[in-house]
This record gives C-alpha cells, structure tokens and sequence, in this order.
DNA sequence: TACCAAAATGAACCAGACTCATTTAAAATG
DNA sequence: CATTTTAAATGAGTCTGGTTCATTTTGGTA
C-alpha cells in the first residue's frame, strides 16, 4: 500500500511536532498509525530517515504553496513581498516542524534537497527581476537570499518568542531594506551588491509597488 | 575540584563537535576527561544538560571576545562592522558548536541565556548610535537585529556548503544594507546618493520618505 | 590514627531503537 | 478454485547507550 507510507508520515509528524524528536517514540508512532512497529522499518530505515521523510515533505509542500501565493505576472518588488508574507506565515504556523528541520540535516552536512527546491523560488523571481531589468545586472542574488531567509526565520523566531502573532511590518521594513539597496549603489562595498545607478523608471516602478503596497496593507 | 569541571567541558566539546549530540557516547566524553562516567552526572543532570553547558560556555566566551573587538571610541557603522567581521569569522571557525546551539534549546522555549546575553552587545551598539545621534531615534532596533544576525548566519551556513572561507563583503554587503536603509545623516552612507539628476533624486527621496511611513505604520 | 563528609567509581539497570524468524495477506499459476 | 509463490506485516527479543546507586576512595579534621 502506497497510502501507508503517507499514514505513517503524518502520525510521525504529528508525534514529532508535539514531542520533539528525542521525545517522540517508535512505538508512539507506529500506534498512531495503526501499524506495527517493525513496519515503520519497511518504510524508514531508521528514526532519523523518518523524520527526514516528515520534514521533506513539508518542505516538498511549502513549494508548492509558494509558487501559489506569487502571482506571475507582477512586479519583483510585489512577488518578494507576496513571498515574504507566505514564508513568514508558514514559519509561525508550522514552527515545529519548521524547527524539526535542523534536527533533520545531521550536521553540517548539505541541506535537505527539498529545502534547496524551495529556496529557488527566490532565485527565480530575482533572476527575473534582472531579466526584466526591475533589477540592477550584477547584484548578488546568493548573498540577499541569505538576508531575505535569514531576517524572516530570526523574525518568526522572535515572534514565537515572545507570543506575537504575525507581524506585516516585518515583510515590509525587510522588502524596504533590500529594495532601497539593490537600488542604491554603495561606495562601501567591493563590486557585490554594487549595481547600475538606478534610472528614473526603475525608481518609479519601485515607488509604484510600494505605494500598492500601502493600498493593500490596510490589516 | 573545579577544574574538573571545565575538563569535563572541554572533553564534551571536543566530542560533541566531532560526533554531534547522537553520535557522542558519554562514556567516550568520560574517557577524554578521565573520569568514571558516573562522575559525569555529578556535574550534569544528563546529556542534556551537558550539552547546555558546553554551549552556554562557548556563548558566554563569545560576548567576551566580542566586547574585545570592539573599539568603544569609534562611530557607530565601524562597530556594526567589527561585530560583524567578529560574529561571522566566530561561525565559520566554530561551526560545529554553533550548530549544536539549536539542539541545546529544547524545542521553541527560550533561548540559552547565554545567547540573549550575547545578542545585547548589538542592543548596546544600537542604543549607543541613536543616543549619539548617529541614528535615527525610531529605528526598530528589534528587527533590524534578526537582519543582522539572522542574515550572517544563514551567509556562515552558505559559505560552509560551499566550503568557501571567511567573505569580508558578507559583511560589508549587510553594513551597507542596514547602513542605507537606516538613512543616516552623518556621512555614513559615504556619498551614496552623489552625483545623481535632481529629479532623480527627488524622486529618492520620496521613496525614501515612503519606506519611512511605512515602518512606523506597521503592526 | 581514627573518623567523617564529600567526591568518585563502575557494575547493574532500563528505556527505547532496531532486528528478524514467523505469520499473514496478496498475486500468480494451472 | 486450489495451490504455489511472492510480498507485506508483525511483535517478541536483542542490543546500545544513557542513567542510577551501593560501594569505594579521597581529603580534611580532631
């Protein structure tokens, strides 16, 4: 049975993200399932795979519902924000199994590949930014990918943190922060984020977007 | 004896880092300090609580350095940058004990107390800048720390798959972000808006002015 | 030297991940 | 259908490794 696999993942997730991963048991799980619990071991080779095979597949999901959330045919700077929101969202409605993730990429070992899928939505919506010329040629697409992911999972963990609930500004102030400095070349730097002078429709197409934004961030 | 302890520590380390929490047997981490494994648990609860120790030790010694490296007589960019360079050189070399930070806190409780210590040498420089008036006076000092931190250490865990070492412009590329979008009036920006069309520069301004309404707008 | 409290020891205990000989179900064969 | 073959499922038993605790050692004191 091919549905017995996914029954086993979601009792192991369920398990896993109100246990914890060294709290949760084998035998709880395969309860759950309603299978025994040698079975587990026809599926996973062990407790570690298994939690992989949960966390994967959120992953695997979180894709999906991203590539749902961003309309196709709008400006970069609106897709970053439509991006943003959905993975700040997800974080704090998922944080278990958000967290179970670092337990599943044993250490310092390469990431999961289900997570290197999702991040690429990013690339794509920066590398059309560039295409459409939305973006300066030569910005560093890798190294803003690590502040828009790195912001948003240290922000969602403040949250939790403190027991606040979603919180748009967060988006906002991080969109602003990269927009403003794809746009404005730094004598600082050493050629990486560095682009092109922004032209007067570029700063209008930004101006434009973010006074949409305005309009639609009335909750 | 006290000394026993820090050795007890310092075998754990060594062992944690090299094997991970799993992987590490506490009768190996006895042997390396040259103790009985019971004696162990003299000192610590259990592995658990072993584990905090080495981490909150490792942080606590991380504060230190960073207060070391920081110059208390110098402008407020110059000490984001130091505590950048110092924090992002501190991840790469100790990547191992970094990463067991996340399996020391115990599912979505609070951090190690270590680690917010560690967290207010930022606070401190922030509140600094703004009492100088090297800040704005409403710059959320909050988020604009998930940036920093979050962003340096999703950039450490990059460069680590990559195996690329230390990258100044991780660093420089944030200080010029944060620096920017923080809109500074003392020259910290270094002519970054010189020598564009008035309009547009106008049209930057307004921008500008935009990005600030919406800060204090949200939430 | 005798005494005592604190520190240290390591054999025994036990929870829980994992194995595998056996059983049960499903498919193929005639 | 009855029978053989193959695959899937079971759960009692094994084994690893964290944790306990009765006993021993140590170091200070009278």
């Amino acid at each position: 049975m091919e549905a017995k696999e996914s029954s086993i993942l979601d009792a192991a997730e369920k398990i896993f993200a109100e246990a914890g991963f060294d709290g949760a048991k084998v035998s709880n799980i395969a309860r759950a399932a309603s299978v025994a619990e040698g079975t587990v071991y026809l599926y996973y080779k062990n407790k570690q795979d298994l939690l992989a095979g949960v966390v994967g597949r959120f992953w695997t999901q979180l894709t999906l519902g991203a590539e749902e959330a961003i309309e196709p045919d709008t400006t970069t700077a609106m897709q970053l924000e439509q991006l943003g929101r959905y993975h700040l969202q997800s974080l704090l409605n998922q944080f278990e199994v958000v967290s179970l993730t670092y337990r599943a990429r044993p250490q310092q070992e390469q990431d999961l590949d289900q997570v290197r899928e999702y991040v690429r939505v990013f690339d794509r919506i920066m590398q059309r930014g560039v295409d459409r010329g939305e973006l300066p040629e030569h910005i560093p697409i890798v190294q803003l990918r690590d502040v828009f992911f790195g912001t948003l999972e240290f922000s969602a963990r403040t949250l939790k943190l403190r027991e606040r609930p979603y919180d748009q500004s967060v988006v906002t102030n991080l969109l602003s922060i990269m927009v403003t400095s794809t746009d404005t070349p730094s004598g600082m730097t050493q050629g990486a984020i560095q682009g092109k002078e922004p032209s007067n429709r570029e700063l209008m197409n930004t101006l434009k977007a973010i006074q949409k934004q305005l309009k639609t961030s009335g909750n």
